[in-house]
RNA sequence: GCAGGCAGGAGAGGCAAUCGCGUGGAAUUUUUCUGCGAGGAAAGUCCGGACUCCACAGAGCAGCGUGCCGGGUAACGCCCGGUGAGAGUAAUCUUAAAGACAGUGUCACAGAAAAGAAAACCGCCGAAUUUUUCGGUAAGGAUGAAAAGGCAGGGCAAGAGCCUACCGGUUGUCAAGUAAUUGGCAAGCCUGAUAAACCUCACGCGGAGCAAGACUAAAUAGGAAAGGGUUGAAGUUGCUCGCUGACCUUUCGGGUAAGUCGCUGGACUUGAGCGGCAACGUUCAAGCAAGAUAAAUGAUUGCCACUAACAGAAUCCGGCUUAUUGACUGCCUGUCAAC
RNA sequence: UGGGGUAUAGCCAAGUCGGUUAAGGCACGGGACUUUGACUCCCGCAUCGUUGGUUCGAGUCCAGCUACCCCAG
């Protein structure tokens, strides 16, 4: 059930266009993209840019929000896409903070199942 | 013991449990089991190859690169050994190190003079005349980054390779060495620097790059108009040849931007023997060790270590360069103390 | 991933063959003028991205590094 496989991750031409429409919430930490759309299907997608640092920083940052989205998508509703971003300070956090940052912005977003 | 030099390996997390990722295999039919899963620099893209397409790659000019000698290599701007020069008490280290009598350019300011055997500002010497002039002179001063071999003696009116000894350089010759070069002898007394200025000489280099390239699907759809074209389109590097031999350019109107291969078994890794001073070569045995495509190594808990770096494969190899924590092993040099 | 380019004052920039105070404009700071401000005038402001090398001498020539920008399916 905790399982995330690649089908599960937005490829292309979909990534840009959640990039471009979807609602965004942010805190420290994150920044999240959603978009209300039954098509998406609970398709996300993630994103570390070349300001946080070389590759081994990105990838730990990427890996980072996999797990956090990983754990806590069975609590969060099917019909959105949503897309994270790593900010400056995601680059020092722990898991525990990334994970907290992660759900205080699903439940701003109001994606959490209810 | 202290100080220093060189070489080398290893480079911070490990084990167990639970959840999870990429890929190969097996079972089974959609779930299980299991093998493997980042680096010494994976980096910068600075060189050299392999591979693919353009004539299996051709000729000339232009252009670019390399530059002591010999060897290694698939190849190199790399590596090893040696020579010269420089640094260090030494071990050892550094070195783009061909040619400046083939030619051309540049050498600011200062200085008399900055390049072809030329030059007289002060000084020195001689002469005239009286405070200036003429002649000789590159030893001394002054200028400069650099002043026409250095230094000593003879010589001279004063001086000068004018003459002599030594040193340095050049040329010739003999010897050693595969060679760079080194040593001896002789000669004439000997014409700056810059080639990371143009250049000369020798050697090497065809162009693009896996987003190369090949194939399969899908898409109202192998679209339309104008112009050029077998009297040669287009490509082949910049030009000229040579070669291939039918499409090309612009505008308008539409779509796709999906998948498979290339993609990892190779100048491979480990061990032993042999040849070589060494780089490296060779023989035998064993082994197979990432292959993604919004892009795989993470999270939690426990124990042990530690607060310890730089950092993530994207076609693959050989180098170079740069980033980098705390130590370790071996050999060598100097110095101090003891024997 | 591959290919190509740029860096000179806070900003925009010139500097062709190496040569002795690195042009110029805007901005900024100080001063003069004015009762005050503006305008005008004068003065000031550069480790030439960085580290080495060649040279008597480097913004310029050569090599390494750093940062930024552009192009290719």
């Amino acid at each position: 059930m905790f399982t995330l496989s690649k089908t599960e991750i937005f490829r292309g031409k979909n990534f840009n266009a959640v990039h471009n429409r979807g609602r965004s919430f942010a805190n420290h930490a994150l920044v999240i993209l959603v978009v209300h759309d039954e098509r998406y299907n609970g398709k996300v997608g993630f994103a570390a840019g070349k300001k946080l640092g070389g590759a081994v920083i990105r990838n730990r940052v990427r890996r980072l929000m996999r797990e956090a989205y990983r754990l806590n998508k069975n609590s969060l509703r099917h019909d959105c896409g949503i897309i994270l971003i790593g900010r400056k300070s995601i680059v020092t956090a722990k898991f525990k903070d990334v994970e907290k940052a992660f759900v205080d912005l699903c439940k701003r977003a109001k994606i959490l199942k209810p």
